[in-house]
DNA sequence: CGCATTTATATCGCGCGCGATAAATATTTA
DNA sequence: TAAATATTTATCGCGCGCGATATAAATGCG
């Protein structure tokens, strides 16, 4: 038994922990994806951004931010980049005028066609690495419970 | 059947991706730490910095971004804050001037003790929402698979 | 030895991510 | 209706996170 420690610290170790696991595992496949999103002219979460808005064309800036779980702060400056760049656009709320509606603009709309292909490519090179797709499904269903758990914080 | 789409696209919605959880999943367990972290006066990446030191009291900056998965001109700066805080110090390499050694201040050391308490407040936190144990261990183990097959992109 | 290459760290710029705060509009309530 | 309150978005500051680049020290090689 050792006891170089006086105390016990073995939950402070860095491999014990499941925040780091999450947090390197978020940068890695941010970092996956970055070579197929340059090819589009966007960033990670600008990606997400879309995702949201070609499920819905039209949104409001407080929805698109609680759909991503981002705090409209975050979000309002990445949309006036989106918007910068021609692939939504922004309007004030024609029933609330505290409202900003984004929507998707034709370029913007155009763009899912090209980023269709991503997650394919994306799970092609994760199987190649041995991580079958029923790993992966398994994966995503244990972090929907962990964040239902903790979306309520 | 429903096609509304002309194409499927189904693969592109938030709900179906294994990106968004991870990432979300990342932030939310960050905002968790964050009243803790506060009462240290430390950010989350500090906090694994530190961890990675409370386990081998000096380290050269590589090792350190190393075992953290990130590129060291991100803990370079952050290194240097958590000097200013008297936490590290830093000093050359004697045997290679290009090597910079982070070491432990005993203000650092001691934090460990006030740190301790942290992952326990955590884990039941996540069982008071119905997250068990062996459910956060089951989860570790494949987020540690899947970083194990993307550390090699 | 002299010079090219590699390695280790640092610097810079940009886009998040978020707490704190502000400003404008809408809603509630006295 | 007038004032207080709540809601929605925007602004600001700071700390990452990383690609691109720079600088200095070490290594390799003719």
């Amino acid at each position: 038994m050792k006891t170089l420690d006086p105390a016990n610290y073995d939950h402070l170790k860095l491999e014990n922990q499941l925040c780091f696991p999450v947090y390197a595992a978020s940068r890695l496949i941010i970092r996956a994806y970055q070579p197929h999103l340059d090819a589009l002219g966007i960033t990670y979460p600008q990606y997400l951004t879309l995702m949201v808005l070609w499920e819905e064309e039209t949104m409001t800036v407080n929805e698109i931010a609680h759909k991503l779980l981002l705090n409209t702060n975050t979000i309002t400056p990445l949309l006036k980049r989106l918007e910068a760049m021609k692939l939504v656009s922004r309007s004030r709320g024609i029933d609330d005028e505290r409202k900003v509606m984004i929507s998707l603009t034709d370029k913007g709309r155009a763009m899912r066609e090209d980023a269709s292909s991503i997650p394919f490519k994306l799970v092609a090179g994760l199987e190649d690495k041995g991580l079958t797709p029923s790993m992966l499904l398994n994966l995503k269903q244990q972090l929907h419970q962990l964040i239902e758990g903790m979306a309520s914080f």
